[in-house]
DNA sequence: AGCCAGGGTCTGC
DNA sequence: GCAGACCATGGC
């Protein structure tokens, strides 16, 4: 179905969009850089008001009830050039859903978020954030990741901040970074920021490589496990083929899939991973009825 | 109040 | 190779 573009004054209304929500896109767990405006600063006949920035670009967006997204002060362009692959709108995500859906488990947790999307970060973004996610919980992540682009982004405009680049964290010390207070993760970022600034760390060869050496890549900076690795990778690299194993995704594999995912998630391993995440964190229900 | 969180490193077997 | 202590901080 393809989309449909209308310019209005103020924006641009885009229609025709299929299995996408925006508290479900940006609060599942993926996407630090977004928050829910206070309903009382929405405009009335639009719900879920969402502000946040990606690739040094800030987004005021809203969700109509129908599902039809509307950018506010972005231009046809602007969409085309940045937003529409951001937020993966091109992918035929009732397709994957149906493939996936072939299994039972994965079909409840479908329909339970049947919203998401991966969205296609900024590498260096999705690597700081999930560098951050470390022994952490996502409200803690938000923040954290909040006052990094208060203090190091550039203004926007709007109280939004562009992500600070590695060349900017790089130039800071240690103690500079304490206002984030993000406790022993603080001295990873740094090294991060080093690493790729230098280019000991070359993200910009990362798309080419085949997945266990991009993955290897990342992990020659100090704090980058396998699972942030797989993160970033997910997250900012578009590889599907990953699969981040935190605590929440362990349990999932040992409540409802001891056998490991089913073949029909061959192909969308990261998206499947996305929707159980999801389900096993916030569905009271997800690991009960096991086998029935 | 105390356990937990989208982990990784370092140490000691 | 692998278990266990440790790491900072705040959400619930």
């Amino acid at each position: 179905m393809p989309l449909s573009l209308t310019t209005l004054d103020c924006g641009l209304l885009v229609e025709g969009i299929d299995s996408f929500s925006l508290p479900m896109t940006l609060d599942c767990g993926q996407c630090f850089t977004f928050s829910p405006l206070p309903v009382s600063d929405c405009i009335e006949h639009l719900c879920q008001t969402w502000r946040g920035t990606a690739g040094g670009q800030a987004l005021t967006i809203s969700q109509r009830t129908d599902g039809a997204l509307f950018f506010h002060d972005t231009t046809a362009q602007q969409f085309d050039a940045f937003w529409r692959s951001y937020f993966d709108l091109d992918t035929d995500y009732a397709q994957i859903k149906a493939v996936l859906a072939q299994d039972a488990t994965l079909q409840k947790a479908i329909t339970y978020a049947p919203g998401i999307r991966i969205l296609r970060q900024r590498g260096w973004e999705a690597l700081c954030c999930f560098i951050i996610s470390q022994n952490n919980n996502i409200k803690r992540i938000h923040g954290i990741v909040e006052r990094l682009c208060q203090t190091f982004g550039e203004d926007l405009g709007n109280g939004c901040f562009s992500f600070p680049s590695p060349q900017r964290l790089a130039a800071c010390s240690l103690e500079d970074l304490a206002v984030l207070r993000s406790g022993f993760r603080a001295k990873y970022l740094l090294d991060a920021a080093q690493k790729v600034s230098s280019g000991e760390v070359n993200l910009s060869a990362i798309p080419s490589m085949p997945l266990e050496q991009a993955k290897q890549e990342l992990m020659k900076i100090y704090g980058v496990g396998p699972k942030v690795a797989d993160c970033a990778l997910l997250y900012g690299f578009y590889r599907l083929e990953c699969c981040p194993m935190d605590v929440w995704m362990k349990r999932v594999f040992a409540v409802l899939y001891p056998q490991g995912l089913p073949d029909c998630a061959r192909d969308y391993i990261g998206i499947a991973q996305q929707y159980l995440f999801h389900y096993a964190r916030t569905c009271p229900q997800a690991f009960e009825e096991v086998g029935a």
